[in-house]
DNA sequence: TGAATTAAAAGAATAATATTCTATGAACGA
DNA sequence: TCGTTCATAGAATATTATTCTTTTAATTCA
């Protein structure tokens, strides 16, 4: 399954900072001529070490500067309910991300927006449009220490 | 400051799904030809709405299949204990996110390891290490329902 | 309203890069 | 030792990025 070597791991941990690196560039990077580093990376796409290639965009200046982490309970938690909840969840723009999770509540979802205002927006009337919601809680981003938008390898 | 206009975002939108797409490929998409295109996108990388191109990896083929979230409060709030933690949090590769938040904890981490053994070992090996950590309360996340690498714009 | 000015876009030309093809050399097993 | 396999290097080609020039459209101002 895993078969990497440490120059494909060097690779992908180059591609994951900045994937606009040329091919010679990487090549130089891992001591490697172009056809090898191009085709390792062909492979990697193919086998799906890498999923995608995207753009990392400025939250803040796109006037989505306010991030709150919003913990949820279900009232029941029959699989019809479940799954309702789910596709409601997956139809909000603003839910960036959304684990189903231990502990003291069912679902832990990541929320952008622009400040408080449209966080209230959100709450009332797209989670409040949703059925089934138990409670919620909003655990509000006051600094960004770190994000890397990477697998820690 | 945000002299973006429907086609801009269009353009950004199609590169934080996907960043692979040529000049070609996007000027079809917004019914411009190449040389627009290129320029608004040069545009958007120098004016910081697109920060940088990245490479999304696959964290369970790369046996970092769990992510834990880490909610810790800090013994003493003061600014030297608090630029001492950010300083340590940073250099740990396995925190791929961490936020300073409101309620009931100082900060939120987001941790990604191969399984709860190495959890184990990051809460006893790393977390221990840090000084002025008062309690720590771990989420763990059972499935992903919802990651889209993107900001809802 | 209409000419002048500016900004944006189109199309063509060039430069750089991605991609493919062929050949070389090392590692391995018979 | 010989033949086989595999990864790499180097060269050739195809695509794409990038720049330049011209055209069009929009805006401003008289």
């Amino acid at each position: 399954m895993n078969d990497l070597d440490r120059i494909d791991y060097k690779i992908l941990n180059l591609l994951q900072t900045n994937s606009n690196l040329t091919t010679k560039e990487l090549a130089n990077k891992v001591n490697l001529s172009t056809t090898p580093v191009f085709e390792r990376v062909k492979r990697l796409e193919k086998n799906g070490y890498i999923k995608k290639f995207v753009a990392v965009l400025d939250a803040e200046k796109l006037d989505k500067g306010l991030t709150v982490f919003c913990n949820i309970t279900l009232k029941q938690h029959t699989r019809e309910i479940g799954h309702k909840f789910v596709k409601d969840i997956i139809a909000i723009k603003e839910v960036t991300e959304c684990y189903n999770v231990s502990g003291d509540y069912d679902f832990l979802l990541k929320v952008m927006v622009k400040d408080m205002k449209h966080y209230q927006d959100f709450v009332l009337n797209h989670l409040g449009e949703i059925k089934n919601i138990g409670s919620a809680h909003s655990t509000f981003v006051m600094g960004e220490i770190k994000n890397t938008y990477s697998v820690p390898i």
